[in-house]
RNA sequence: GGAUGAUUAGCUCAGUGGUAGAGCGCUUCCUUGACAUGGAAGAGGUCACUGGUUCAAAACCAGUAUCGUCCA
């Protein structure tokens, strides 16, 4: 970096600061933290991406309102813990892996499971993690010396203790249950990792018996009657009250059921009449139980039809739903169908399978004791969510969780530590622990959720009392997109409270939505809609990417993005680099001390002014996550304040006649103070440009470590509000005639202005005359036009040239404003309602917009009479 | 089917009782000594619909319609 003083390139490229940058500030260890520190702790553990995944819109989202709040608080002296890894995402990363082997024509189970894990692990080191270079890329200020990854040694140690612990206390246990099947993968999925989509499939009602005894029932799976074990009514049905304990006919199989009464059949849909496959389906299951219906299993894992002795054997389950309506129609016992039969049907969220529901043996979490604490802590306000309005959602989750199912048929990830004996005895192995020789370890793993769930404290020691852990544990933030609310910020409650006896993870959880394309639909791979982040970074730089995203973060709420936003934010970027770009040039400077407020010029006094609100807007707005907010107001105050209007003003004082001047001196302290305090605070966001920037302006260090500013409010002076609003008003106003007047921007005239002083604004006359290119009345004035802003005349000379058909157009709009505002103003004034129930403020407030508006009226007409007689 | 959110300018969205806002897009003018990735001036909205509450409703209440999301 060049000493201060000097001039910026006349162009801003990001590609050329954003790399060195990064790698100067990991160098300088700027982001690491010191868990010995006697400074306050903040903490957030990134939500641990994908191994196999790379940096997607959504990650960029998420990733930059993270360190925007951990950017601010390291800038406000906590001691700042960001903590990045990853997970190794079983079922994803074996798939990967599995592919390649099948490419040479090989399957896991060729190579057998140890050297298959090697070959994980040797895919994990060489391609695995693209996302963490992308996150540099980004600027993420995380802590590199602490990445982790839970295959980690520590963070498995973790999930040994945690499930012996769970076992110990009865909250695992394993069991023949119906649970989602992945023909496919070959593996068990949990409820979440189950898809729901509408398909179109058929609805075909089978009659059932003979003779006399019949009854019709009505599915959307007809290949699994071949395992019905019995058909169900509910009990106080009329139309089939008196069959129920009867036996009935099933035909294919030609094997007698039973039909049997239960609540849990909804008279009204179908037949009324259900079909009973206890091994096919959850309900059915449910059912069974009660009802003592014999499970049988039609289907073998690969979701082949297998075992019912029947001449469907050996066919796909799709394949066999098509031949067995067929027999069934053949032997005219098909009484009805309907297609397409559109309806939810279950996928695997990894391959999208038909997920096949089926009777296995599993490991279960028993979430209900531990999802109520879970709940509990946020309705006790121990953990916040933010929005409270995505409080109910989760609530719903972890009030209505069903046991967890977390054994995997997977080779990649945590192996279940649970020995068998060869008398089938049964134990868990914890860390430090050995099976008995000759016991069998369970072949299965864990789901990748269940040490996923253990990150806030596994990445941080757990289960040693590690230094990290006493310091930064509770973590202070999660900041996630609320559509993962369930499935991993529920979990990491249910363990954090239950690992650390009632601590929670995180004080807050700070959600916010997903971003969408340009039309507000969401983005797929299938829509071809999808957003490349690092392209965009590419073509406008990460402080770009970053700030629309922040921009466009409302909590809770989703987003859209589009390529053109992001260019606004590069012209917001490049817009910041030309102000700082004109400040030095115009000897900008942070050395000498800012005047006091009383010997401020009125247009410094402004700008301090609006600056100390400033900081105290954005400082509050992002305390309440509101960084949508906060990108806004900065974007504003940068853009409008300072650089349309205060550096405009301001040349006048800096630059010409006044060099040198103690005006002249105190502006550029003062633009100096204000450059400085508006980089600080669009740091967090843009953390790049405004590094470089300021460390040319001030020669600090770094702003990475530079303090977070506060509001002074001995320089929050809301006179200068009102002044500058009639300003605004009056250059606005003359504006707006020598654009009606197709008057060069350059060319001076001679004006006068009346009545300044009565609005206090007669300080900002050499200012507004050099903003409005306004030379001073010599001898020969003879104003040609005239302008009035509330008290303030403005008279113009012309040279006789003044076009009256646009100055009449213009004074006829005006009337018309006039005229209407007035009619509302009066008809307000004339209800007697209004006069005797609205605030004594209001009234006057109308009242004043009458005289305003008659006053106006008044000046226009007379304005256009004038007009009429030249 | 249950729950829930949305409906404001051409597009994407702010706006929780007192004259409708932003960004982008659009029109016109301007290469003036930070910036054309810019400046200036404009155009553009019966705030989905129907009722109700209120002196006053985009905002509060009820219903309707449309779209979306989650769950089953």
């Amino acid at each position: 970096m060049s000493a201060p003083g000097n001039e910026l390139a006349a162009h801003f490229d990001p590609a050329e600061i954003e790399a060195p940058l990064y790698a100067s500030w990991v160098e300088r260890d700027y982001f690491k933290a010191d868990a010995s520190s006697d400074k306050p702790p903040f903490c957030i553990v990134i939500p641990p991406p994908n191994v196999t995944g790379s940096l997607h819109i959504g990650h960029a989202l998420d990733h930059t309102l993270q360190d925007v709040l951990i950017r601010r608080r390291r800038m406000q002296g906590y001691e700042v813990l960001w903590l990045p890894g990853m997970d190794h995402a079983g079922i994803a990363t074996q798939n990967v892996v599995e592919k390649q082997l099948a490419a040479d024509g090989l399957s896991r189970h060729d190579l057998g499971r140890e050297k298959f894990l090697e070959k994980v692990w040797n895919w994990k080191a060489e391609s695995g993690g693209t996302i963490l270079g992308q996150m540099r890329r980004l600027g993420d200020s995380v802590d590199w010396s602490r990445e982790r990854f839970t295959m980690d040694p520590g963070l498995s140690e973790a999930v040994l203790t945690i499930f012996k612990k769970l076992y110990d206390q009865e909250l695992i246990y394993r069991a023949e249950r119906i649970i989602n099947w992945c023909p496919r993968c070959l593996t068990a999925l949990s409820d979440i990792e189950v898809e729901h989509q509408d398909d179109a499939g058929e609805f075909v009602s089978i009659k059932y018996g003979e003779g006399d005894a019949t009854i019709t029932v009505a599915t959307t799976r007809p290949e699994t009657m071949l395992g019905d074990g019995a058909v169900a009514v509910h009990p106080d049905d009329p139309r089939y009250k008196s069959m129920i304990g009867t036996k009935i006919l099933l035909p294919l199989v030609n094997r007698m059921i039973p039909i049997i009464a239960d609540e849990l059949v909804d008279p009204d849909f179908g037949t009324g009449a259900v079909k009973v496959t206890a091994a096919h389906d959850p309900n059915d299951f449910e059912m069974a139980m009660r009802h003592n219906v014999p499970f049988v299993v039609i289907m073998n894992e690969h979701g082949i039809m297998d075992g019912t002795g029947t001449e469907f054997d050996g066919m796909d389950r799709f394949d066999a739903r098509v031949a067995v309506v067929a027999k069934l129609k053949e032997l005219g016992r098909v009484v009805s169908e309907k297609r397409p039969y559109i309806h939810a049907v279950g996928h695997c969220s990894r391959c999208e399978t038909t997920v096949e529901p089926r009777l296995s043996k599993q490991w279960f979490v028993k979430v209900a004791p531990l999802a109520k604490a879970a709940g509990d802590a946020v309705r006790s306000g121990q953990v916040k969510i933010e929005p409270p309005e995505l409080a109910p959602r989760y609530f719903d989750w972890v009030d209505n969780m069903h046991d967890w199912c977390i054994s995997r048929q997977l080779w990649w990830g945590h192996r279940i530590p649970v020995w068998y004996g060869p008398n089938g005895e049964v134990a868990v192995v914890g860390p430090g622990e050995e099976a008995p020789a000759g016991w069998e370890q369970d072949p299965d793993v864990l789901d990748t959720w269940f040490s996923s769930a253990l990150w806030p404290f596994s990445t941080l020691g757990w289960p040693q009392e590690s230094a990290d852990l006493k310091k930064f544990y509770p973590t202070s933030v999660l900041v996630t997109g609320y559509d993962i609310l369930f499935f991993w910020v529920a979990r990491m409650m249910i363990f954090g409270l239950f690992a650390m006896d009632g601590e929670q993870p995180f004080d807050v959880i700070a959600l916010h939505g997903l971003v969408r394309d340009k039309n507000g639909k969401k983005m797929s791979k299938s829509r071809g809609n999808t957003i490349d982040p690092i392209e965009f970074m590419d073509r406008y730089g990460a402080d770009a990417l970053r700030f629309t995203l922040a921009r466009g973060a409302n909590p809770g709420t989703d987003q859209a993005l589009a390529e053109e936003w992001v260019g606004g934010s590069r012209n917001f970027a490049t817009k910041l680099w030309n102000a700082t770009r004109f400040a030095l040039m115009n000897g900008a400077t942070v050395d000498r001390p800012l005047p006091k407020p009383s010997e401020l010029s009125a247009i410094d006094s402004w700008i301090l002014s609006r600056c100390n609100e400033t900081v105290a807007e954005v400082d509050q707005l992002l305390e309440k996550f509101e960084f949508s907010k906060a990108c806004e107001t900065l974007y504003h105050f940068a853009w409008d304040d300072f650089c349309d209007w205060y550096l405009e003003l301001a040349k006048s004082a800096i630059s010409g006649a006044n060099q040198g001047s103690e005006s002249a001196s105190q502006a550029q302290a003062v633009i100096g103070h204000v450059l400085d305090i508006l980089l600080r605070l669009l740091h967090p966001v843009m953390p790049f440009i405004t590094e470089t920037l300021w460390v040319r302006l001030t020669g600090g260090e770094s702003l990475v470590i530079a303090k977070w500013p506060t509001a002074d409010n001995s320089y929050v002076d809301s006179t200068s509000t009102v002044a500058m609003d009639k300003v605004k008003a009056v250059i606005t106003e003359v504006r707006r005639f020598r654009s009606d007047q197709g008057l060069k921007p350059t060319q001076f005239i001679p004006g006068s202005f009346t009545n300044l002083a009565n609005d206090g604004i007669d300080k900002f006359e050499p200012a507004l005359r050099s903003v409005l290119k306004l030379s001073a009345p010599e001898s020969a004035f003879a104003p040609s036009a005239s302008l009035a802003v509330g008290a303030v005349k403005i008279d113009l000379d012309l040279s006789g040239t003044v076009d009256v058909d646009a100055e009449r157009a213009r004074l006829s709009k005006d009337l018309a404003t006039a005229s209407k505002d007035r009619e509302t103003a009066i008809s307000k004034l004339e209800n007697a309602d209004f006069m005797a129930k609205a605030p004594e403020k209001v009234v006057t407030t109308i009242k004043e917009r009458l005289a305003t508006c008659d006053a106006e009226i008044l000046r226009i007409n007379e304005r256009l009479s004038a007009l009429a007689g030249s």
